[in-house]
DNA sequence: TCGGGCATCTGATGCGTATCAGCAACGCTG
DNA sequence: CAGCGTTGCTGATACGCATCAGATGCCCGA
């Protein structure tokens, strides 16, 4: 009563009340080894004077002196809420969430990291006991040097960088091309065209991969063609058709808009889909107006999350080390816009 | 060279490359007013040897020494990343999520809470400098004590627990009731029914209250009765409007379903809405199907996020102390089910 | 020449915990 | 009773940084 103010209590305090020492209570209260060589009376007076004072272990000053704050950081190239793709990031906070529950972890989101200046912002995440990364972007320095200094770090989506020695839990975009091009080849289809982008992304260039091992298995004739959305129109389809092509994929809406492209110029040329020609994405398609149910495969986003929250608590905690890559396969969506091929 | 496993550099290391003590490099990298009484030559000699060894302060020491993170701590008594009401929450994270990043903190997110047993894992939040709660529960003996020892804690959401001593920014349901009544008496409904739930829960309570006001204030009549979703039928929808009742406000569809039972009798009754009577929710309506665009109010959810952000922050630095509450005003939303009460 | 004030920098200390070597007391064996 | 292993606990230290009371050297006025 004499003091007013109350310092929340510390080991000290509880040492104090339960006469042992300081280290006695921390042996007691952890989880260490030496606590089985404690008496059971120690234990109980710990014990009970832990909880008289209402003692929480101060989780700052455990990580300084035990080097493990039970948190796992989830570092983002964009704001981790995005407002615009919401609906693709949240699936994969979901799982991480889910994982780290189960896992006794709490997550670290780093905030504005597009906006601060120099990648050394990278480097706070070691507060956390490994670290998460989302988004595109890889600052390969600022990797290279957790790495180096052995810090768990597990990217969401597949990553090539740094020489292949980055952990990831990804999508296997290979054999999801390939379920698109057997769905289409089990329609009837023989003549394809692959549609790309003009970037090279990993996953763009596992599309076109899985494209040709499909096409060659189901023993198809397969095209690819780099373009640019403004590149399509009517007379460029009409020319595809020309050359027996029935069936057209292409990359996700995301950025390019190539799929928005070729429904354009399905229209301007009187071409039915899927009458006429059938269309299918390698991989999601979102963004469209109006939106119609298109072929294409569904990221297994939330289990990604989850297995990548799972390897990086194995590697935090040692049960699995090293480089560990790990590719979840992606299901086929049946849309509306793939049919039968039309009669010859 | 010789070390081949190379720590990673601390402010001692940095002191020695550049001819210092550590102490002047903790003040010449640091932002404390005796960095203006170090020389020039000194702050760029340390800078320098900051940047080429890469040094990145560790924040648990920093935290431990001066007591701050940068960290605010987001505590949800479900999962930060519910699947079911994603819609709802998103948004104060988006929100949470901005206000953070400006104001250069960073997130720590509480993950199954609700699963570990014992209210005492609220007590780990103290790893943030401050924390927001998000959610219906109240721990309050846990908050009690966070509260005596003077940590910065803010509700999302209005909370009159713990005598009013909690910090919150919520929604102004009774703002938004009177907006709903207001519009409804605009189209000329003079007798109007609230049909709440069984619940007391505070926004409940709330809303009756900006209902009541509403009501008196526009020189209406006005009547409240309490229902279960399922003693809600065409029977007691048409004894409703014998009595002369034109609209019939409730809450929104959260977890009692009584808009949802309101339409349902409606329907069973014949009764076409808003020709024959008005529907109105005091609220948002969500998880509906069909999903009919019902009249009611939407909660600034973002810039509540952003607002309580903002406020934890302050009282994290000082700038705000004590107890403050904010209540922020919802926007009507104008739906197709409330229109001109029916002629005589 | 000396005292005093200023500009710069440093040594020492504390933050709260985990860990480890080691100490004291005790029982046991030979 | 000396010697030794065991049990149960403690003292000291480290973790990396921030802070503060000085120490040092310097210039100026008296």
């Amino acid at each position: 009563m004499t003091d007013v103010i109350r310092r929340r209590p510390r080991q000290a305090d509880v040492a104090a009340l339960a006469g042992v020492s300081q280290a006695t209570v921390s042996t007691a209260l952890g989880t260490s080894p030496a606590r089985a060589s404690l008496s059971a009376g120690t234990l109980e007076r710990v014990a009970l004077a832990a909880r008289t004072l209402g003692y929480v272990p101060d989780p700052v000053a455990r990580r300084l002196a035990a080097q493990s704050t039970d948190l796992l950081g989830v570092y983002t190239f964009t704001d981790a809420f995005p407002v615009e793709v919401r609906d693709s990031y949240y699936p994969f906070l979901v799982g991480i969430e889910r994982s780290a529950a189960r896992l006794g972890y709490d997550l670290l989101l780093f905030t504005g990291t597009s906006s601060s200046r120099g990648g050394e912002a990278v480097q706070k995440v070691r507060l956390a006991d490994g670290c998460l990364f989302l988004g595109r972007h890889v600052p390969e320095e600022q990797l290279q040097q957790l790495l180096d200094a052995g810090y768990p770090v597990v990217y969401v989506g597949r990553r090539t960088e740094l020489g292949g020695r980055l952990s990831y839990v990804g999508a296997d975009y290979v054999a999801g091309a390939a379920q698109v091009v057997d769905h289409l080849a089990g329609l009837g289809h023989t003549a394809l065209l692959y549609v790309r982008g003009t970037d090279d992304a990993v996953a763009s260039a596992d599309r076109e991969e899985g494209f040709w091992r499909a096409v060659a298995a189901a023993g198809l004739r397969g095209q690819v063609q780099r373009a640019y959305a403004s590149s399509i129109d009517a007379r460029a389809l009409q020319s595809w058709r020309a050359s027996g092509v029935t069936a057209v994929v292409t990359e996700e809406n995301d950025a390019n808009d190539l799929l928005a492209a070729l429904l354009a110029a399905a229209r301007d040329a009187d071409v039915a889909v899927p009458q006429d020609m059938s269309l299918a994405v390698l991989g999601e398609c979102g963004g469209l107006e109006p939106a119609p149910r298109v072929t294409g495969f569904a990221l297994p986003r939330q289990q990604m999350g989850e297995d990548a929250a799972a390897l990086l608590v194995d590697l935090v905690t040692g049960r699995r080390t090293g480089t560990v890559q790990e590719l979840l396969v992606p299901s086929l969506l049946v849309g509306e816009t793939t049919g039968p091929p039309p009669p010859a």
